[in-house]
DNA sequence: AATAACTCGAACATGGATGTTCAATTTGGG
DNA sequence: CCCAAATTGAACATCCATGTTCGAGTTATT
């Protein structure tokens, strides 16, 4: 967890103070945020009040800050991330625990897109990196486990092939909302893709 | 060439009036600006400045605005672009030019890094586009004929191929920044990268 | 050595985004 | 039905990057 919350939102004990409309608010504004900041890590809070049907004034009300909301949409980001990628059953052949892995982790790029980089920017990235750390150490373990089985090629080091996943991951998002394909075309296409890559040398 | 130059770097005719020191900091304001925005395409002028041992003022005595200079920039860059790809010999075996040509991309990309995206953000994007499309093409034309001879896989749409190399170019150019690999490294690995990812696959 | 070109810091103006305050209004929940 | 909670726009303060102006100091060139 990245925040303290101040926000009356997370209150502990009970919440009978809370009114029902602040808490949609609040959840529409994370919403809103997230969707835009996946889009463009500079979105104003102007836009994103706009976005979520709500006055700057009450966005204001919900977080203290930029910083503030940003690490509330982060901190949703990874519970949901944390969720589906728990779901994937790492048990079996590497390459088809891969393809699983790759889906997962290409619906979550394709709603956080560029939510990274934004968080980068506002928050010292420190903590950040370690909360992005965790889906990046289930990869690498993944990889590690596939390269001892002869399944993905060990003729490069580890790291570039983790950066190199999330670079087509990452291209791939822009790519979709850059009109050029639909996400599930490139669900297909970076499976293929990162496959490829991993495939171990044919002839060496 | 994206500007009409006010600055009497670039007149025509007898520039006998322009001083030797003038040109000297015009040029190493270029040469700052093209190394801070590979890294931070939202480096400040006053970072530019300073990055060039100049007064801020004297960077606008040279640009009228960031626009200006981040264009004088580009044009700077697209013309040695253009000069190191015409280097490339595209005869011959598709694989062979594509190694040579990746070569050639990986310098440019590396020493140019962001500037795209700080481009993009100051210009209007759409003669960016059009300067920025002529690298494109070349690679697309290879592509093409490289697919047509079977020695690139074609199961998968060219415009994904295309934005395939340049994330992995990009995201070479970040990791080395990030001190993660040698420049030269990173070259190797692009190779050996972008052609598993264009190789034919061995069975259908 | 004289002069025009150039550089420089400091100070000012502007615009956009971030926060803050307030008084008026709407709305949920008991 | 009533009240506290919540929302709202408007107006204000602040910060930062962009541009501009000015006057004084340097330096290249002849």
């Amino acid at each position: 967890m990245l925040v303290a919350q101040t926000d009356p939102n997370t209150q502990t004990g009970p919440n009978s103070a809370r009114r029902a409309d602040a808490r949609m608010n609040a959840a529409a504004i994370v919403d809103a945020a997230t969707r835009l900041l996946a889009r463009d890590p500079d979105a104003s809070l102007a836009d994103i009040a706009r976005e979520a049907g709500v006055g700057r004034v009450t966005l204001y009300g919900h977080f203290d800050s930029r910083a503030t909301l940003i690490a509330a949409v982060v901190d949703a980001a990874m519970a949901r991330a944390e969720t589906e990628l728990s779901d994937v059953d790492l048990d079996g052949d590497s390459v088809e625990v891969m393809r699983r892995l790759l889906g997962a982790s290409w619906r979550l790029t394709h709603r956080h897109g560029a939510l990274v980089q934004a968080a980068e920017k506002s928050l010292g990235s420190e903590d950040l990196h370690e909360a992005h750390l965790e889906p990046i150490a289930r990869m690498r373990t993944l990889l590690e486990r596939g390269r001892g089985a002869g399944r993905f090629r060990d003729d490069m080091p580890l790291t570039w092939q983790i950066t190199t996943i999330q670079d087509i991951l990452h291209g791939a998002s822009r790519a979709v909302y850059r009109g050029e394909h639909t996400p599930d075309a490139a669900g297909e296409l970076i499976e293929t893709t990162v496959l490829a890559v991993l495939s171990p040398p044919t002839v060496e």
